[in-house]
RNA sequence: GGCCCAUUGGUGAAGCGGUCUAACACAUAGCCCUCUCAAGGCUACAUUCAUGGGUUCAAACCCCAUAUGGGUCACCA
């Protein structure tokens, strides 16, 4: 057979080599050591959250060793993508704070030297390529029809045997050149398929980086490399790309682990330094008793734009995924709270093997340190930033205010331990409110889970009269509301009312509770001392004087 | 069904042959602190590491089998 003839005649637009290619993307010039990766997504859709979680690591180890980090949009299949798909994935990787060094960063255009970073922009690199495999008699057209693929999977599986098209089903290996000529010239359709040189009972050894060795049968398929329109699948883009671009390590979900063997056998065929594979296990998520994949349909927190709704800060989604990500993180986190992912170093082996369940509640908890360690003004920029998107009643309010509203984020945040009360920005709104006019209802008002308080009234009128003092400290203030308990037969110190519960109707805590109820609408709130230094003296008694009048 | 991966508590996990009646964190519960909360402190929560067998003086850790869960077997990625 001669090949460079087949070759031709099936890629007979293809004029240049591979090595017109290999000498256009050099090796790269990086540091010893220097990690190239990438995050390859298609664009059938938002990124997903465990997307996103690979990209962070490989992004991660690129930046640990001087690396370079690229996006490549894989859109391949155009039955699948979606409109917009790839300003999607740009605009999700945007509002996440995940540059890229280098690929794609808008609709048409690029940055980097290896590009174009759009497969379909590929295309006569992918041929090139292939018909390179043709000439020396690695690869072949192939004419099988959907029918005839189906017939042999058929008999295949009625004789127990293995699906694909090897050995003795790889029918079109045997076409002569005469045959080929004649099925092109009558317009007939091929794909070209790899002429695999594999031994499917020979074993072979594929690393991975965190699983180890794994032990597979060789590949012997005849894998499709480019379709019939002449636009590769993935297996060979991979191959074509990675090398490439010359990407040194491949982190990707661990539905890849299967075609391992493929894509070595490809590398090796080329003769191709093998990069380094990490296939990374799956999310999962609970769903009734069983546990399946975190789904884009099913689970909302599967996409991103779910946490800039809820108003999770970005940092704290990273601080979570580099806590599933590398077991160490959480420890190393509490000895260094400055919480600075890059100081961090990612290590493979520190990475569990095992696919896990996604937790909002831990996520949620990180989320609440992270932001406790915030000053106020970051906490408030931040909330403006979110209401302005998704509350805007609220952003008017706290975009009026703005130093008032610094200071009521700032109620015991300056403290080695402080307060944790929010987990999201969307959380702040129902813990604040009631220091706004705008938003306190004096109707809301309800003693009824205040105990011993039917006598509201009389506490609050006397507390107006004889014991308010805007300007009293702390701990003037809390001697007073003692005095005030006292005066009225409640106990003045929860210990006295523990010990002798009859002796008194009710204790200091009712008294507080009758008026931060009075004040907030609310029975748990932070420091009532504090929130009413903020109030001020007008607004105190102009909320007691309504409610008691 | 073939091939491959995984299996420590409600969750994430540490552990890599003896110091394991299994670290740490989340969740949950109780107590303490306390003006209510949040937080913090203390305590409880796997006598056991999917099951069975083996190797060994000794196994969560090594080996084998079984079970369960997952992935993959497309002109999808």
């Amino acid at each position: 057979m001669d090949y460079q003839k087949l070759a031709d005649l099936m890629f007979p637009h293809i004029d240049k080599d591979i090595d017109y290619y290999e000498k256009l993307y050099p090796e790269r010039n990086l540091p010893e050591g220097a990690i190239v990766t990438r995050f390859s997504p298609s664009p059938t859709g938002f990124v997903h959250m465990g997307s996103l979680r690979t990209a962070f690591i490989a992004k991660k180890i690129s930046i640990d060793t001087n690396g370079v980090f690229y996006l490549r949009i894989e859109d391949t299949d155009d039955k699948r993508s979606v409109e917009n798909g790839i300003q999607g994935i740009i605009d999700d990787f945007k509002n996440f704070d995940f540059p890229i060094d280098e690929g794609r960063i808008s609709e048409t255009e690029d940055i980097g030297n290896y590009g174009p970073y759009l497969q379909s922009e590929r295309a006569a690199i992918y041929q090139t390529y292939a018909k390179h495999l043709v000439k020396e008699g690695l690869a072949y057209p192939c004419f099988m029809t959907e029918k005839d693929l189906e017939e042999i999977r058929h008999v295949q599986e009625s004789k127990k045997e293995r699906i694909g098209i090897y050995g003795r089903y790889a029918k079109s290996r045997n076409l002569s050149l005469k045959e080929i000529e004649q099925k092109i010239k009558n317009g007939e359709v091929f794909v070209t398929r790899l002429k695999s040189p594999g031994n499917f009972n020979k074993k072979i050894e594929c690393v991975d980086l965190v699983k180890g060795t794994i032990e597979f049968p060789e590949n012997d398929m005849d894998v499709i490399l480019l379709k019939s329109d002449g636009i590769p699948t993935y297996h060979f883009a991979h191959l074509v790309d990675d090398h490439l671009m010359r990407t040194t390590h491949i982190l990707r979900g661990e539905e890849w682990l299967s075609s391992f063997p493929i894509h070595k056998q490809l590398f090796e065929i080329f003769n191709f330094k093998l990069p380094k594979y990490c296939h990374v296990a799956l999310i999962n998520k609970k769903d009734g008793n069983s546990i399946r994949k975190l789904s884009k349909r099913k689970d909302p927190e599967s996409a991103l734009s779910y946490y800039h709704e809820k108003g999770i800060p970005v940092k704290a989604v990273y601080l979570y995924l580099m806590t599933t990500a590398n077991s160490n993180f959480e420890g190393w986190l509490e000895q260094n709270p400055s919480g600075n992912i890059d100081d961090f170093k990612f290590d493979f082996k520190k990475m569990s093997s095992s696919g896990s369940l996604f937790d909002l509640e831990k996520l949620l908890n990180i989320s609440k340190n992270y932001i406790s360690r915030l000053k106020a003004l970051d906490v408030y920029n931040n909330v403006l930033n979110w209401a302005q998107k998704y509350d805007n009643d609220f952003y008017q309010i706290i975009a009026k205010y703005p130093e008032y509203t610094t200071a009521i984020l700032n109620i015991e945040r300056e403290q080695p331990k402080p307060r944790k009360d929010f987990a999201c920005w969307a959380d702040i709104k129902e813990h604040i409110f009631y220091m706004y006019d705008e938003l306190y209802d004096y109707n809301k008002v309800d003693f009824t889970s205040v105990n011993n308080a039917d006598n509201y009234r009389e506490v609050i009128n006397l507390y107006i009269d004889k014991y308010f003092e805007e300007t009293d400290d702390k701990e003037t203030w809390f001697r007073k509301i003692k005095e005030l308990a006292t005066e009225l037969g409640y106990a003045p110190e929860m210990k006295l009312y523990k010990e002798n519960p009859e002796k008194y109707i009710g204790n200091v805590a009712d008294i507080s509770n009758i008026l931060r109820v009075a004040l907030t609408t609310k029975t748990t709130t932070p420091d009532l001392y504090e929130i009413m230094k903020l109030l001020r003296k007008d607004r105190i008694k102009a909320r007691f004087i309504k409610i008691c009048g």
